[in-house]
DNA sequence: GTCTATAAACAGATAGAC
DNA sequence: GTCTATCTGTTTATAGAC
């Protein structure tokens, strides 16, 4: 990461954060490649130099999110208790949200995301919420579990919250999870 | 009888449900005119004989929210403590998601309508957001707020939840408002 | 009230010049 | 690597027949 570009180089790059950036805003089907391109001072087929299609760059930047996810329901299934698991899920999501905040919330509000993601994608997030919900879930739970996956995406991407930094963003949204993800043991 | 319908009547109130339906299923950007009337199974033109545009559709469809937002508003307006306002802000949002759920998910979710809204329904919920927060409030209450918001719209749409009856999703988000939005330790 | 037909704009995507 | 130009399909919206 952080590699020192050349001059012209990393097009892909520039072309991922402004669609990014759109997409927070208007929504993945509320922006075209062409407002991409025209927030980049580039023509349309520039921005089909990098990427096949539209889609192909919704996942690109879809990526990073489907690979963390994965990462940390690969740790939290390695571990013997459910108290464990869940708590690993909770700061996995958490740090992922705060890490990357815009990303979070297009990930978990946009209805394009739905159909545009990858079976993959679904599966990891259907995974991510069973653990989250443990064996035999009531309603309550389910619903606190609901609130709180929204709730996480949606303060990460506000802007109101852009100058908190990432220690006190997190440590926000971990006090938060204890409020609302507990039945009544309190661990960790 | 308010109204009696003629046979097939009321094709606005049909057109406005199917609408909701696809907004909460694709968003609003990912529904068109034509999607909205193959579902009718009429043609886009008998659409546009009932509503102007597009935008009328969704201002029409939205109305409810407006409206009750703003009901929610005065009333809140007319007590004298924060506290009291903000009890009646929390119970008229967990109302507003209950009583129309779709409906409280895309309005709180969909990026479409920060721009389609009209400037009424952004003053409406700013000041919705300012009754909850407070004169001065904190970072961290106003994370729990934003998140509180996002969740609730979440947890209403979320056909999962669609068999909990509407005094059991009131309790239970209701319950998580208490335990979301507490004045950290510093009260009073 | 609903239809067919159509206009105008916009979206996704490709070809080929430089 | 980026451009202009273009093709194709879709979308919003209107006109006019029944």
């Amino acid at each position: 990461m952080a590699k020192p570009v050349s001059p012209r180089g990393l097009a892909r790059e520039r072309v991922l954060s402004a669609a990014l950036a759109l997409f927070v805003e208007h929504g993945v089907h509320g922006t075209s490649v062409g407002m991409i391109a025209e927030r980049l001072g580039v023509s349309k087929a520039a921005v089909y130099y990098q990427f096949s299609s539209k889609e192909d760059i919704v996942q690109e930047v879809l990526r990073p999110v489907v690979e963390n996810t994965s990462r940390v329901i690969k740790i939290a299934e390695a571990l013997p208790t459910w108290e464990a698991q869940r708590a690993v899920v909770i700061s996995g999501l958490v740090e992922m949200a705060v890490g990357h905040r815009q990303l979070t919330a297009v990930f978990h509000a946009d209805p394009a995301i739905a159909q545009v993601g990858s079976p993959e994608l679904r599966a990891a997030t259907d995974r991510l919420r069973e653990l989250l919900e443990g064996p035999d879930p009531d309603p309550t739970s389910r619903i606190a579990i609901t609130l709180f996956f929204a709730g996480v995406g949606s303060v990460a991407a506000d802007p109101q919250f852009a100058d908190i930094d990432d220690d006190d963003l997190h440590r926000a949204l971990l006090d938060l999870s204890n409020r609302i993800l507990q039945p009544a043991t309190n661990t960790v």
